[in-house]
DNA sequence: CATGCCACCTGTAGTGAATACAGGATCAAG
DNA sequence: CTTGATCCTGTATTCACTACAGGTGGCATG
């Protein structure tokens, strides 16, 4: 009762990846290929499931489509080792902590703007005066 | 001694952005025009570089132009209400507190990986098993 | 087994965001 | 007033997707 035979529409659906998409990053390396019928057509498992729904976050948190590779590779056919993995995870650990500092930021200075306009109905609330410190802007 | 005659150039250096793109993000009236010298070239003030900045962030953490846009917008020439301003910034406040959440579980992912792989030299590190719960996935 | 429909196949063309380039004008330093 | 760097406009290219065209595969149903 496992899930068995996943199709390509299967896929888009549950993943929210659109299912031209999927071809696309299967063509570029960022999917593995999957089996297929005699017919030619792909099979998915779970493991796809999950992997698909990985990048669908990572793309859509802005990373590019190369550290998203370089992370899901680690997981491949065994040729990481142990230390490679674990290079290139506390990069993009590293990475992620940038990401979730600057969110804060943009967080913090949303909150401040939403303060700032309650109460009075002036129309002179002036977001853009709420973008100080821009130093947080690292490399990419 | 402020800041007088920044060009398109020390902004792009200042702020990281690509000089083209510089010019792209005002085409798509995402960065407001600036003054003009006499002959025709760009002057840009200490205001653009902290918008740009802002842009800057926001679309490496994955926002869209048009969220960019609406929030930077938020401080235009006096047009948005405090209302108004109140209620697209909120709506953004969450957008932002979910890519945190998510960034968040990515860490997670990433910390688990790196411990699980310390210690022994195995090369089954298997960096997909880390990727559970994909129901985080919301929508973008 | 035939038939019909839907989802899938491959290849290619079309978006939108960003960047690069070509040919010429401006700036500012000497 | 010359000169090299930088800027100007307009257009072409790249990248990441997304959509389309024309043709099978899969499979329920008669």
């Amino acid at each position: 009762m496992a899930a068995k035979g996943i199709t390509r529409g299967d896929l888009a659906r549950r993943t929210g990846v659109n299912a031209e998409t999927i071809r696309y990053f299967e063509r570029i390396g960022i999917l593995a290929t999957p089996q297929r019928t005699e017919g030619g057509h792909r099979v998915y498992d779970q493991n796809h499931v999950r992997v698909l729904s990985f990048i669908r976050r990572a793309r859509g948190l802005g990373f590019s489509p190369d550290e998203v590779r370089a992370i899901v590779e680690l997981g491949g056919p065994g040729k990481a080792t142990c230390g490679k993995v674990r290079e290139i995870a506390s990069q993009h650990l590293e990475h992620v902590r940038a990401k979730i500092a600057d969110l804060a930021e943009i967080e913090r200075l949303l909150a401040i703007t939403i303060e700032r306009c309650s109460g009075r109905p002036n129309a002179e609330c002036a977001v853009i005066d709420m973008m100080e410190q821009p130093e947080t802007a690292r490399n990419n």
